[in-house]
RNA sequence: GCGGCCGUAGCUCAAUUGGCAGAGCACCAGAUUGUGGCUCUGGGUGUUGCGGGUUCAAGUCCCGUCGGUCGCCCCA
């Protein structure tokens, strides 16, 4: 038996590989004062049609539930805060700053950087209209990567704005119903030829490849590079107006992460969404956030060796010479995990070389020799690294091991 | 959903024109009757992903299927 496609089992080492990762991101995500929060990893397909459109849906996992319910795995994290905020909005101070780490699920053929399953850190910042809160992301997420060792020669802040685009589109008297055509060719002029791009703009084509090749004045990501630079950070970022996002819901900045070498997927992706929360409760509620996958990252990570779990050491492995245990020292070993320490010892009878062999390989500190003199009161502990081993009494055992730490 | 490549032991892989399924590592046991990393010896742990077909004979060739991988579609 396997995993369905796309799934992934995480073995201890990958475990441990995932739970490193998160607690890196948990860790700078309380430096910028964010709190943790989740939701429903299950939730009505319904909540997903309402700002996702038709076209999205062949690729969420969603199936009919006992009830007859049509309901979906989560494929993105956004609809549900939306939801979460919409209802007690008033009950926070604003701007609200909050992340979580959903496991998320699309439905779709497995590739490089892209499996049906994965996990992503999600921050927004939600009350805020300022462009300083979507410099304050960016800036978290910068924090995020250089804490797991990354520079920047490793990976660019590609930032650009819908309204941007919304201003040139309306100028030149363009459609509403054609700007998605639009969109969806800026976001293919990296990986489709230029021929097929020019045909697909038409009469705009010629402008607006010098406008990625040279955006004019735009105030907006003046403001932006003006706060990278005061935080020293401009040289993670550049404008650059190939990012439009294929999230219909974007209204402002947006931003995706690259590795520098463009060998891998984007990282991570953002930007503001002012009207979405409008659709849950018609609050009119400015919001702005990002999503890091663990999936791209963690490829890199692994590539650049940046993030290497260590198991945490045994403290004490238990020897029974001859195999042969008693009530005393069982009981020792309960009082020894009691007081926080990692016991272990055999199941089964094993020879004191196959003892010792074990502790070893369990890469304990001590192995604790446990014979007939425990009743009266003795034991012998050894130093695994330094091969010493000396008699001590059972109750300055707990003291010895707690000075050891 | 579509296309390319791939699928042999727990892992990495080998097996000539179709001719008895193997190696290293890992693992288990012993050498060693109260003391760990080394060494030596022994053990193959397998439905060659699965199901058909061709053939005297299939890991090898053909068809189907499942899975992996890379790409397309789409991108949260």
């Amino acid at each position: 038996m396997q995993p369905l496609p796309g799934f992934r089992d995480f073995y201890p080492p990958d475990f441990a590989f995932r739970q490193l990762l998160f607690s890196r991101w948990r860790e700078i995500c309380r430096r910028f004062n964010f709190v943790e929060y989740d939701g429903p990893v299950l939730e009505s397909l319904e909540l997903y049609q309402k700002k996702s459109g038709e076209e999205i849906l062949n690729q969420i996992y969603h199936f009919l539930d006992k009830g007859n319910r049509i309901v979906a795995l989560r494929p993105e994290m956004t609809p549900t805060l939306a939801r979460m905020i919409e209802a007690h909005y008033k009950e926070y101070k604003k701007p609200i700053k909050w992340f979580s780490i959903p496991q998320l699920f699309r439905y779709e053929r497995a590739q490089k950087g892209r499996l049906r399953e994965h996990f992503q850190l999600n921050c927004d910042i939600i009350g805020e209209a300022d462009l300083e809160a979507d410099i304050e992301l960016m800036n978290l997420a910068i924090d995020i990567l250089r804490s797991f060792g990354l520079g920047k020669e490793d990976f660019i802040v590609r930032i650009s704005d819908r309204q941007f685009w919304s201003e040139f589109l309306t100028k030149k008297g363009v459609a509403i119903e054609e700007w998605y055509q639009f969109f969806q060719a800026i976001d293919k002029i990296e990986r489709d030829p230029k021929e097929e791009i020019e045909r697909r703009l038409g009469g705009l084509a010629k402008e607006v490849f010098e406008l990625i090749e040279k955006p004019c004045y735009w105030e907006r990501f003046d403001v932006v590079l003006e706060g990278l630079r005061h935080r020293k950070l401009e040289e993670y970022a550049r404008i650059d107006l190939r990012i439009v996002r294929g999230l219909a819901y974007y209204t402002g900045i947006v931003y995706e992460i690259f590795d520098k070498a463009g060998k891998f997927r984007a990282i991570a992706g953002g930007g503001r969404y002012d009207d979405l929360l409008k659709l849950f409760g018609g609050e009119d509620i400015p919001a702005a956030g990002f999503g890091m996958g663990d999936v791209v990252l963690g490829e890199i990570l692994k590539e650049k060796r940046l993030l290497e779990p260590s198991f945490p050491r045994l403290d004490v492995y238990v020897v029974f010479p001859e195999g042969k245990k008693n009530a005393l020292g069982l009981l020792l070993i309960e009082q020894l995990r009691s007081s926080g320490f990692s016991v272990e010892f055999s199941f089964h009878p094993l020879k004191m070389k196959k003892q010792l062999a074990q502790a070893q390989s369990l890469n304990a500190r001590f192995a604790l020799f446990v014979t007939e003199k425990i009743a009266e009161g003795f034991v012998e502990l050894k130093n695994m690294d330094e091969r010493k081993q000396f008699v001590i009494p059972v109750e300055q055992l707990v003291g010895f091991l707690e000075k050891k730490e």
